[in-house]
DNA sequence: ACGCTATGACTGACTGGTCAGTCATTAATA
DNA sequence: TATTAATGACTGACCAGTCAGTCATAGCGT
């Protein structure tokens, strides 16, 4: 019927040796479409389509539609809480400090970056997908609620804390990115959130609330 | 081919009058089934089976999937925030106390019942349906924020509190439940949280990192 | 009382459309 | 020419929504 064009960027030139750009290619569009659809309802003809292959090729470098989704996850996720982790034992400062810190981290890490989709496509698709959520308690939740009691236990051994709360609730200092992941994705349009002014609010009542009466 | 039993307990008995009924065994049967599928994969099929009632008669008591859906929303979702309403202006006791009455309702009333998945559902499921989070925001959220609102101002009129922060920030108040709907989807196999423990330590840390310096 | 017919609630096979994954074919490289 | 990456038409499965037909009941006429 009509002739394909053939010497577009990626397609059936250079063939080999371009098997890593190519995957480098499908990941990316993989990413692209997956945020914007969820995982049930992306297409890998979509996907085929913005990585500019046909999607038989995305059977050469994934097993299949949760192979891939995998592989972007390990890739876009693991690499940050590596770095958090890394963080904490040369920090100096106050607890209020610290906090104030990783606020502003999961604000310019996270809120401010793709990875906030991603956040929040795991919270959308976990409860569907066992290995989604056992992957991402693995990969991320564990190793983070592990960093907030360290610093926990930390602002308590050095006088600031009156209450190990936040060794027992860990939960309690993430919940407010939650939230703001979550107003952003719904309800931003009718109410527009300052999620850094957000997150530092809770980090100040935070401190006031678990410090010891005295200072 | 087979004989359909035909003394089940709606099908073909009192054919005439037994509307209301049959919407009532068809809403049901939706809530177990959106609950377990979410919105876009479940199947009516699935909705009509379980209701013990023929596809074709979901369609005479409701436009679509969508509209059964809202209908379920609506009568879900409403009377909770509008007994809450009724509550505030009643009460007389400290900030404190009606924060902990607050959480203990939001415990109750939310994480301890289907409502926890059907807000985690909106969650999940709202940002591709845009009617749907517009609804949530029109019926809950906007009307849950302006009763939170409400209660910082108290606060801080009968000298409580110091800061306006709860008014500024009252998605600071719900936040760890939302944590809590999320942790009981996703994470609950591999940590149990005591949501009750979790919602009172809470309310405990901002009454205390809101409050006044003196008392 | 009793049969007979009109009504419309209810049914479920069917349609049209969607999409993950396959595989026979094509064509670029060595 | 032989090898193998890449392709995309195709298959089989799935499902929302439809509609021609069924049948329990109401109520009319006798």
């Amino acid at each position: 019927m009509e002739r394909r064009p053939r010497e577009t960027s990626l397609r059936s030139r250079g063939r080999r040796g371009n098997a890593e750009a190519r995957q480098r290619a499908v990941l990316d569009a993989a990413l692209e479409v997956f945020l914007a659809k969820g995982f049930a309802a992306a297409r890998l003809d979509d996907i085929a389509a913005r990585a500019g292959v046909a999607k038989g090729t995305i059977y050469l470098y994934f097993r299949d539609k949760e192979h891939l989704f995998q592989a972007l996850l390990r890739e876009a996720v693991g690499p940050v809480i590596t770095r958090v982790e890394g963080l904490l034992p040369s920090f100096a400062g106050s607890t209020g400090d610290l906090l104030h810190m990783i606020a502003e981290l999961m604000d310019r890490e996270i809120l401010q970056t793709r990875r906030k989709d991603l956040l929040r496509l795991i919270i959308a698709e976990g409860p569907r997908f066992p290995w989604l959520s056992e992957f991402y308690w693995r990969e991320v939740v564990s190793r983070g609620l592990a960093i907030i009691r360290a610093v926990g236990a930390r602002a308590v051994a050095r006088g600031e804390f009156a209450s190990d709360a936040l060794e027992r609730f860990p939960q309690l200092l993430p919940a407010p990115m939650l939230v703001a992941v979550i107003w952003g994705a719904l309800f931003d349009r009718f109410d527009k959130l300052d999620t850094r002014a957000l997150l530092d609010a809770h980090v100040d009542i935070l401190v006031r609330g678990l410090a010891r009466r005295d200072s």
